[in-house]
DNA sequence: ATAGTAATTGAAAACTGTTTTCAACTGTAT
DNA sequence: ATACAGTTGAAAACAGTTTTCAATTACTAT
């Protein structure tokens, strides 16, 4: 079990959030991929484990820890995918218009930029999304 | 009318597209809103000019438009929403966190990075998002 | 260990946003 | 004016997600 995994665990159970086993099956799931996944994909993964759980309680799952924070919770091109949150992941989204292949990046270094509107506006910065949006190289020639 | 607005119209027509009066008004109503709409949001708009105009039309109308290029199509949230293409409208929001107030700041500097992660990736970039989220000074010393 | 309780589950139904289908209509070129 | 391809609106279909509800289960206190 991955470290990853098992403070996540810990946070839950932390929490009063019951561990049954498909909580335990769903997030072992997640933890396992290192990429994006949609709540689909999981089910289908989470279903080698779990044969009878059901498209619902991974919603629900997925919901939960990203309530929690634990997960983190991507939207594009229409679709909803899901990363497990790491320790030390502060990272960013290069999505493909054309597939929508994501590719993570880190070093944003937006720091300048949050002091500047933080002295301007006067709000307190508590995080930031960025994304950049473009064709990946697979996609560059096609129509 | 708006040089934004005359000048996606010719486009329109030049690529042979019919300009019906369902066309001609989603592109009036698109053109005056400066802040990113939602379909359902710009049929609402239009029907106050068109009453009798679908919203299967407000889509094709968009779609045509995306895929044209003259409009700019968002994924956020897990909503869609469309902004009309102007020349030099480049600006990203600031949010409270706690009252959802929307700061709109300009000047985000993001071309060193947009170049460094295009060398890295080999992503031909269209364009990005970037949000700040924080508390805004009202709400500073709420809860 | 056992019983009690609230949380959790799965199946089905409901819902939301989007797309397709199709017959009627309309802008444009002739 | 006519013809035709493109366009429209209503309804149905569709995909992804959420809600409802009765049955089940993990955890707590005994």
């Amino acid at each position: 079990m991955s470290t990853a995994e098992r403070s996540t665990l810990a946070a839950l159970r932390q929490r009063g959030h019951k561990l049954t086993p498909q909580r335990r099956a769903v997030l072992r799931a997640i933890a396992g991929s290192h990429d994006h996944v949609t709540p689909a994909e999981l089910h289908r993964r989470v279903r080698e484990e779990q044969p009878r759980i059901g498209l619902v309680t991974v919603y629900r799952t997925l919901e939960l820890m990203a309530e929690m924070g634990l997960v983190c919770e991507l939207n594009s091109g229409g679709h909803r995918s899901y990363l497990l949150r790491r320790p030390a992941a502060h990272h960013h989204h290069l999505i493909c218009s054309a597939c929508g292949r994501v590719v993570d990046f880190t070093g944003c270094d937006l720091g300048g930029l949050e002091r500047r509107l933080s002295a301007e506006t006067g709000f307190r910065m508590e995080g930031h999304l960025l994304e950049f949006r473009g064709r990946c190289p697979q996609c560059q020639g096609l129509k």
